[in-house]
DNA sequence: TTTTTGGATCTTGGATACAATTTAAAAAAA
DNA sequence: TTTTTTTAAATTGTATCCAAGATCCAAAAA
């Protein structure tokens, strides 16, 4: 039941698709991705797949040259490093702007996520625990205004498999327990704050996965 | 002989073309882009057409939405904000991780670059100041081994209308020095300096830009 | 008069087939 | 063995066709 999500065009389906066959190594990283084999495999024609090559470029999971394809790029632990550094103040911008215009709906949805991540946790569900806690970053930045931001947020999120983070014993729980602070600092009206933990919860975790890799 | 660069695929030609009539608002905000049209006026298919919408919706000057179509995105004052801000931050990274690895045959580029815009100043050409002084920024730029963050600020510096903030008066002359300021620093090895000075150059070029839309 | 409904029309999304470049590899010649 | 030439493979681009969704306007109903 993975694949029932309605995606609106055909583009979209096959972006995920592959996506989910770097994620899962389907396709490692330098391979090539040749155009025709995709559009065979899928039972699709080139178009889509070409427009979901560019797709995943933006995202940074392939690369597309000229003449050459699209290859899937490899992610070393730089690219972690890095990674781990934009996300930690790009989400920490986002959510002190978004803050104040959070409304006490959000509030209880964001709540209500927490608990969810909680016994996500407990039942060792590992994909609801992500897609909850994309929900959750998702959310907290719903107030911000400024749209570039949200979007590479959005992209960086994507373009990295979220699971891996959530791989790391324990990882979860201390996750949650961080993501409670973050609801107390949001009583507490209190963006710089609520700025400060958010960049120091994804700056641990980007940590947490450069030790995790050697 | 504006269109002599040669570029490797049509779809690059396309892309360059859709964006230049975006700048000289040839298309204005909001304005629907029509595949067919583009596709009749440029001479070619609709494929390069479509390849290019997605270039430039990454680059965030259009907006594609499923069924839909492109439409030329509006920026507003908090758009540009945003804008600078971000750039601020990112260049400012990047130049910091930059410095220790730029050669000496950089640094006189560097130095040449500085003196071809002030020559450009004298000149009153804009064109060519707006090309050195993306081409001084790049090279700023280029030992960081970053690859992201570098691709983020390629894509903000082309995604906006580079030539307008040239159009402040006596803009160009505050800006260059302050590229001269840029070299005393790299000559100091002083990276934190040089990401401040780099960090303070972008903010003042968005501030003057706010100011003078209103 | 205002609202709603029902197409007619336009535009994008996608499929298929074919030509043209470019790259890369294999084969042949020096 | 090295260099050159040829050949095959893959991408890029063109042309055409059809289907699905969006838009808009006119006619019907409230």
């Amino acid at each position: 039941m993975k694949q029932s999500i309605d995606f609106t065009t055909l583009q979209e389906k096959v972006t995920a698709t592959i996506r989910e066959a770097i994620f899962t190594q389907t396709f490692k990283p330098g391979e090539r991705l040749i155009q025709d084999e995709l559009a065979a495999k899928l039972g699709v024609s080139r178009m889509p797949i070409r427009e979901a090559l560019r797709c995943l470029e933006r995202e940074g999971l392939v690369e597309v040259l000229p003449h050459k394809g699209a290859q899937v790029i490899g992610i070393s632990k730089e690219d972690i490093e890095e990674l781990y550094y934009l996300r930690s103040f790009l989400e920490g911008v986002t959510v002190q702007k978004s803050m104040n215009f959070l409304t006490s709906g959000d509030r209880e949805e964001l709540q209500h996520l927490v608990e969810k991540m909680d016994q996500d946790i407990r039942n060792n569900n590992l994909d609801l625990f992500v897609t909850h806690n994309q929900e959750f970053h998702t959310l907290l930045q719903k107030g911000c205004s400024w749209k570039k931001v949200k979007m590479l947020n959005k992209q960086f999120i994507e373009g990295y498999p979220a699971h891996v983070p959530s791989l790391i014993p324990h990882s979860m729980q201390v996750s949650n327990e961080e993501h409670k602070a973050m609801l107390e600092a949001l009583d507490q009206k209190d963006p710089v704050k609520l700025r400060q933990l958010v960049e120091l919860h994804i700056m641990r975790a980007g940590e947490k996965l450069t030790q995790l890799i050697e």
